[in-house]
DNA sequence: CCGATACGCTTAACATGTTAATCATCCCCG
DNA sequence: CGGGGATGATTAACATGTTAAGCGTATCGG
């Protein structure tokens, strides 16, 4: 069988695990997890987005997002509403407060994004993520892969 | 800022879901978690290993392992003891009924690996982990980033 | 208008990720 | 040998991943 510890799911997981470990500290010094961040970065690109769509943006299966969506509306750093043509849908969108918070981690995260640009190169980095995207294509297809 | 769904990290995360949504069902069709699985491939490779470095093999934070050892040992599927010279260490092997598992699950999930490698291409997936390898190796330095 | 069905979101239940604290054993030095 | 710090592993506490179930609202056909 395949040498294990280079099985493709393992260098995709070592490798995203090496680059989060350079932002959880910060994010955490600013009271913020790494969902909580995708999730407000991903409201700061929209005026208001429905649920749905939203875990599509930031990445996350819908009962991780509604608990999250929960605390963050706790804590003041988004808002809620309802659709008002369907009111099944719930719409969110970022509070100054949460706008507050994010310039304030920003200025961290963006530098130690260029630190790890500058340390793998532009080029290949770019390289990297073209290949990222292209892996992900392959696979749309192969969804169905059930039993044996 | 950087358009959020480009960013590096988020890249990882969707290749990797894309290429775990590959295993996930026949995985858990065996009755085993992506994690569940990783320990006892990995165990597959060695004769029995202590705790910390079964950690580092199946790259698991110690709290995590703790448990799944738990489960998989109350299950049978493997089998632990103290080293000998120093009881505060732990010495796990897999169980012939751990190891008849693998041998069923196996054949699946070298279908399936084989699948994607023909997808995307022998040649660019070894040129794809060769840049993760990279990256990872890149990012080993910049461990200590703290604070703003 | 009503009821069956579908849809959007949330809750439930269990497993893991993550950090801190705890516990037991070891090791070194006085 | 004996006590204090170091080490290996587990437990604790909280957040998220993952799948299934539940609840309220929409929608459509009769």
């Amino acid at each position: 069988m395949r040498e294990f510890s280079r099985s493709l799911p393992m260098s995709l997981l070592r490798a995203r695990e090496a680059v989060m470990r350079q932002f959880r500290p910060s994010l955490r010094h600013h009271g913020l997890t790494e969902q909580q961040w995708r999730i407000l970065r991903a409201l700061t690109s929209v005026e208001a987005v429905e649920v749905t769509d939203l875990a599509r943006l930031a990445f996350l299966l819908g009962p991780s997002l509604s608990r999250i969506l929960r605390d963050l509306e706790a804590r003041g750093l988004i808002e809620r509403r309802s659709a008002e043509a369907d009111l099944r849908r719930g719409v969110v969108s970022i509070s100054p407060k949460g706008l507050k918070l994010i310039e304030a981690v920003a200025p961290t995260s963006e530098a130690i994004y260029a630190a790890i640009t500058k340390r793998y190169g532009v080029r290949k980095l770019a390289e990297l993520q073209a290949m990222l995207g292209a892996l992900e294509e392959s696979l749309a297809g192969l969804s169905g892969a059930e039993e044996e």
